[in-house]
DNA sequence: TGTCCTTTGAAGGCG
DNA sequence: CGCCTTCAAAGGACA
C-alpha cells in the first residue's frame, strides 16, 4: 500500500524517458541460459562500474565483476542517468513491473534533489517488515529511535531473480483467476506457468533480473548474499534434507533425472 | 510471534 | 566442476 504509493511517486518524480527506441522496439533477446552470449548494452553516462558492465568487449557475467568494491556511502550521488536508461527496458513489459515496483531498486537516500528523502526499501529492519514509516517514527523520541537504529542493523535484501520478478507481476492475476490466497499453491501454479512461457517471454524477465543485479551491485558494492545467511531461522537440517529428497518438486526431479534445470520440464512431476 | 510451505534462480561454500 | 544450502516474495496455516 504505502510502497505502491511511493513507487508511483517515484515514477512521477523520475519521469524517465525511454531510451531511443527501446520501448517501442524491444531489443532482441539472447538465447536463454547463456550468460556469455548476453548482449552488451550501450549505457552512456554511467558510473565507471556500470560502464564496465556494459563494455562491449569484455562481457563478463555480473558475477564475474562482483569484485568487492570499496565501500561507498549508501547514497549514490546521482543515479538518475542510470534509472532513466535502464528503465527503458520496461517498455518490454507491462508497466506494472518496473524498477520502481521492486523494493531493492529504490534509491537509498531518496530522489536526488527531492526534499523528502525516501528510504531504500531494500533496506529493511531485521524483522523483515518495512511498514514503519517516518511519520510513525516521529511518535518516538529521537533518543529512542537512535538507540533502535543502532540496535537493529538494516538488512539489504537480495535482488530478485527472473522468476521472482515474474511471480511478483503475475501473482495478483493468478489469485484473481484461481481465487486462491495461499502462496504455496499460487507459487506452484506460477512455477508451471513459468515453464509454459516462451523463451522470448522468459527472456524479458531474465534481462530484468540481470539489470536488477547490476543496479544492486552498484547501490551496494560490498554487499554479499552471504550477509543475510542465518538471519532466517530454519528447520532442523535433517528435516530440510528430507524435503530435498522429495521427488515431487520439478526442480529436484530434473536434478535427479539429469535434465536441464532451466529448459527441460520434468515429465514425472507434471 | 515466528516458521513452514512452495516455486525458480543466484550465489557462496565445500569436497 | 558439481553439488548443496540459503535466500529472495507472498500469505495462509500451524505450533
Amino acid at each position: 500500500m504505502y510502497k505502491d504509493t511511493v513507487y508511483s511517486a517515484f515514477n512521477l518524480l523520475m519521469h524517465y524517458p525511454p531510451p531511443s527506441g527501446a520501448g517501442q522496439h524491444p531489443q532482441p533477446q539472447p538465447p536463454l541460459h547463456n550468460k556469455a552470449s548476453q548482449p552488451a548494452h550501450s549505457v552512456p553516462q554511467l558510473s565507471p562500474l556500470y560502464e564496465h558492465f556494459s563494455s562491449p568487449h569484455p562481457t563478463p557475467a555480473p558475477a564475474d565483476i562482483s569484485q568487492k568494491q570499496v565501500h561507498r556511502p549508501l547514497q549514490t550521488p546521482d543515479l538518475s542517468g542510470f534509472y532513466s536508461l535502464t528503465s527503458g527496458s520496461m517498455g518490454q513489459l507491462p508497466h506494472t513491473v518496473s524498477w520502481f515496483t521492486h523494493p531493492s531498486l529504490m534509491l537509498g537516500s531518496g530522489v536526488p534533489g527531492h526534499p523528502a528523502a525516501i528510504p531504500h526499501p531494500a533496506i529493511v529492519p531485521p524483522s523483515g517488515k518495512q511498514e514503519l514509516q517516518p511519520y510513525d517514527r516521529s511518535l518516538k523520541t529521537q533518543a529512542e529511535s537512535k538507540a533502535e537504529k543502532e540496535a537493529k542493523k538494516p538488512t539489504i535484501k537480495k535482488p530478485l531473480n527472473a522468476f521472482m520478478l515474474y511471480m511478483k507481476e503475475m501473482r495478483a492475476k493468478v489469485i484473481a483467476e484461481c481465487t486462491l490466497k495461499e502462496s504455496a499453491a499460487i507459487n506452484q501454479i506460477l512455477g508451471r506457468r513459468w515453464h509454459a512461457l516462451s523463451r522470448e517471454e522468459q527472456a524479458k524477465y531474465y534481462e530484468l533480473a540481470r539489470k536488477e543485479r547490476q543496479l544492486h551491485m552498484q547501490l551496494y558494492p560490498g554487499w554479499s548474499a552471504r550477509d543475510n545467511y542465518g538471519k532466517k531461522k530454519r528447520r532442523s537440517r535433517e528435516k530440510h534434507q528430507e524435503s530435498n529428497t522429495d521427488p515431487g518438486s520439478p526442480k529436484k526431479c530434473r536434478a535427479r533425472f539429469g535434465l536441464n534445470q532451466q529448459t527441460d520440464w520434468c515429465g514425472p512431476c507434471r
